[in-house]
DNA sequence: GGTTCCTACTTACTAAAAGTAACTATTGAA
DNA sequence: TTCAATAGTTACTTTTAGTAAGTAGGAACC
């Protein structure tokens, strides 16, 4: 049972996320994160230097993947480990939490490229529909949608 | 094997996460997110009303619910019916496509809930190590990173 | 017949986060 | 002496999230 640790007497029977206040949603808001759900998928089977991780992830620009490297270390979900040589070395390995996570971030991901083509039809459908409705309108119809 | 139906001639072998231009980017970018996680748990296995989800979500604004509902039913989701009535009602239910990544997000709010204290205790780790490299640094020791 | 209530939204505005691009530190090698 | 390499910062712009108030069409109350 989780205890609180905050001045006022409170007791919190079990942590939900449907809560807003439960901090379970905010680490819902970094875990469930585009950026952490690719570095995870990374530093599954090995650790990682800073350059390999932007290498391998298209499009990250330095100062989101330091950002994400950071949040990761302070949850306890990577470790960084510094090599003081010239130049600077910097490995990024997963913790033991970081594990139990890795693999439901990577059902995301396979999740995303497995139906990624129906999603895309269903946005054709959505948004033909859409500006069917708008020209609809330009021409005198007045369409309400509740 | 996917297709590409711009313009210039392109073959896509495979959707892949880790290329920046792939849309399965934005789709991470979209399941992967706080409120979708949310919504779709509540959808599971009963169709909702618009304000029964706000008062289930705690702390969603109408503007967000709106958003989240719309992206979702764009995605082809979840869908939204109207049954126009007086006062309005608007029902929204889970589509097929929409079961098949319930169960992961469902998972990922229980991992929230299952390791949060694992987390917090991280945090505190990690922020007081923080503030104690600060105080030294203040005593005139430079602290270099890398 | 004016006011209030109901639901499911919009809209205008502000705050926070993401993204972009250039700069920094260190030192070994050309 | 300038360059290259790594792992970052920092300043700035754009996008997104969040807050609060307004809208619409009646139905019921006074």
């Amino acid at each position: 049972m989780p205890k609180d640790s905050d001045q006022p007497l409170q007791i919190v029977l079990s942590w939900n996320a449907y809560q807003a206040a439960c901090p379970t949603r905010l680490m819902l808001n970094r875990i469930a994160d585009k950026w952490t759900v690719l570095v995870l998928g990374l530093l599954e089977t090995e650790t990682k230097r800073f350059s390999t991780l932007q290498r391998q992830i298209g499009g990250i620009s330095q100062k989101m993947l330091t950002q994400t490297l950071r949040g990761l270390e302070r949850d306890g979900l990577i470790a960084r480990t510094v090599y003081p040589e010239v130049p600077p070395r910097v490995e990024y390995a997963i913790t033991p939490l970081g594990k139990t996570l890795v693999g439901l971030l990577a059902a995301l991901r396979v999740w995303s490229e497995t139906h990624i083509e129906e999603v895309l039809e269903a946005q054709n459908r959505y948004d033909k529909a859409e500006q069917q409705a708008l020209s609809e309108e330009t021409k005198g119809v007045r369409i309400i949608r509740f």
